[in-house]
DNA sequence: TTGCTCCTCACGTCACGTGAGGTGGC
DNA sequence: TTGCTCCTCACGTCACGTGAGGTGGC
C-alpha cells in the first residue's frame, strides 16, 4: 500500500489529479482511513492508472476514460469513438496547419514591412438574402463609369418600393459582374434586403441571392470614387492566397450626407483555383 | 448604426460574444442608451471586430488581442509573440500527430484482435535516485538463473543496512545489464532507496542511479518465476516501436508471502534506434 | 395582443492548480 | 519542537453557451 504522494510519484500524476480521480469516482483509493481520512493505494492500483493516463493522453476526456475502463463500452462503440477521435485530430491538425501558415505570413508581413499589416482582409460566408433589385449596365468598371448607373438604379428603386409598399430590410447591396453575352459591359444591380416573395412587384424583381461559402471581405471607408485601391488590394490579397473571384458585391453599412464617411464592405465570392 | 443582433450578423460572431467582449473592455459599442441599456454599433467598428477575429483565429487569448490592437505592445514584442505562437502551433501539431498515430494503432489492433489490447505499457521517464545497492552475477536472463542471485543479494543488503543505519526509504529495484567483459554472465544489482550521501557504508555501495528520459514500463502480477511473458511482451513492444533498450529495472511494489500476489514495474530504458 | 429583440444576472463547461487553514506522525 | 505529508474546502482558469426572468417597440 503507497500513501497518496508515493503512488502519485510512481504513476507521474499530481496528487492534486488522484484526489480529482477519486471525488469523481474514476480511481478511488483502495483504502481510506475512516479517522484521518488518509488516501492508501494498492500496487494493483497502478495499472488503473496508467490506462487512465494512457486514454487522456489519446485525448479522451475522464468520463469517456471511465466508461471505457468500467466496460460500459462495446467493442463497436469504442470503435466509434476511435474513429471520431481520429477525425478530430486529422481535422485539428489541419486547422493548426492553416493557422500556422497564417502566423507564418504575419511574421514575413511585419519583416519586410517593419510592423504588421493591418490586415483588414477577412474570409467570410455570405448567407442567402431575399431583396428586391434593379438591373443595369455600365460600360467598365472604373467608378466614373459605375458611379452614376448605380446611383440612378438606387434612386429608382427606393421610388419604386414605396409604391410597392415594400419595406428596406436592411444594408444596401451593390452588386456587379460580367455579363456573358455583351463584351466589356458590366451588369450592375442595386438590391435592398427585403422580406417579400420572389416575384415582379411593380417592375422590382424580388429575387434570393444565392448564399456564397467563402468572400473575401474588405472595409472601405470615404466615398466610392476612392474605391480603386481598396479593390485593388482585395484583388490583390486573393490572387496571393491562390484564389479566383468571379463578381463583386458592396454592402454600404453607412452612408450619411458626408461621401467620406461613408463605410462600405467590399466583398468578392472566391473559389480555389 | 447597428442594433447588437444586426452588428452580430454583419461581423459572423454571436450576441454573447458581443457582449463578453464589451464586459472585458475588448470592443465596447459607439452608443449604448442610458434608459434600455441597448447597445448601437457604428458601421466603422465593424473593422475592429474584424480584427478581434482574426488575431482569435491565430491563437491569440482576448487579452493578448486586446494589447496588440490598443498598440500596448512594440514591434520586437510582436514579433516574439508571433514566434512563441509558431512554436505553440509546430510543438501542437507534432504532440497530434503522435496522438493520431496512436489512435490509428489502437484501431487497427482491435480491428486484428477484435478488442482494445489492454495496453499496459506505459512510457516514463526515471528520476535519478540514491541507493543503497549490492552487485552480483547471474549466468543468464532466465528467472532459474537470477531468482537465487537477486533473493541472495536482497538478504545480505537488508542485513548490511541494519547494521549501517540505514533505513530504506521505497521500494526495493532490482537492476540488470550486459557486463562488457565477462560474456554471457549478467551483472545484477540489489539496490534501495535511501537518504544517505554517496560513499561506501559497511560494504554497501551507497550511489546516485542516473535518470533515465525515457523507459517502457509494465506492471508485472504474480510471481517472478512467471515473469517472461511479460518481459516478452515489453520487449515486443520495445521492437515494434522503433526503439532499443538496454538494461532492465524491476521495482517491486508490493511483496507480501503469497508470491501470486506480487506486483513489479517491469522497466526498460529505451532509446531511438 | 403576440413576437421579436434586447437587457442583466448567474450557472455550467473541463481538469485540475493553487492557496487557505488545519491536523497527524516522526 | 520542527518539517513534512496529509486533509478539506473553495476560488481561479478561458471564452463564452445557455437558461431564467424581465422589459421595450411594432
Amino acid at each position: 500500500m503507497f500513501n497518496i504522494g508515493d503512488f502519485a510519484r510512481l504513476g507521474r500524476v499530481s496528487v492534486r489529479m488522484l484526489r480529482h480521480y477519486d471525488a469523481i469516482g474514476l480511481l478511488a483509493p483502495a483504502h481510506v482511513d475512516a479517522d484521518t481520512g488518509y488516501r492508501s493505494y494498492a500496487a494493483g492500483q497502478l495499472q488503473r492508472l496508467n490506462r487512465v493516463v494512457a486514454l487522456k493522453d489519446l485525448g479522451f476526456k475522464l468520463n469517456e476514460v471511465q466508461a471505457i475502463l468500467d466496460d460500459e463500452i462495446g467493442v463497436d462503440e469504442l470503435k466509434g469513438m476511435l474513429r471520431l477521435r481520429r477525425a478530430e485530430l486529422e481535422a485539428q491538425i489541419s486547422a493548426d496547419n492553416d493557422r500556422l501558415a497564417r502566423v507564418e505570413a504575419r511574421l514575413r508581413s511585419i519583416e519586410s514591412e517593419g510592423q504588421m499589416s493591418t490586415q483588414e482582409i477577412t474570409v467570410k460566408s455570405l448567407p442567402a438574402i431575399r431583396v428586391a433589385e434593379l438591373q443595369g449596365s455600365a460600360a467598365g468598371w472604373g467608378p466614373e463609369e459605375i458611379g452614376p448607373v448605380i446611383r440612378g438604379l438606387f434612386e429608382q428603386l427606393g421610388e419604386r418600393l414605396r409604391t410597392a409598399g415594400l419595406t428596406p430590410m436592411g444594408s444596401p447591396i451593390a452588386r456587379y459582374d460580367q455579363g456573358a453575352d455583351n463584351g466589356d459591359a458590366v451588369r450592375v444591380f442595386a438590391a435592398v434586403p427585403v422580406a417579400a416573395e420572389p416575384g415582379d412587384r411593380d417592375g422590382v424583381a424580388v429575387v434570393e441571392l444565392p448564399a456564397v461559402e467563402r468572400a473575401a471581405a474588405l472595409l472601405h471607408h470615404g466615398s466610392m470614387e476612392s474605391v480603386m485601391p481598396s479593390y485593388e488590394a482585395l484583388a490583390r490579397w486573393v490572387e496571393e492566397n491562390g484564389l479566383r473571384s468571379a463578381g463583386a458585391r458592396e454592402v454600404t453599412l453607412q452612408c450619411p450626407a458626408e461621401p467620406d464617411e461613408w463605410v462600405t464592405e467590399l466583398q468578392l465570392p472566391v473559389v480555389e483555383r
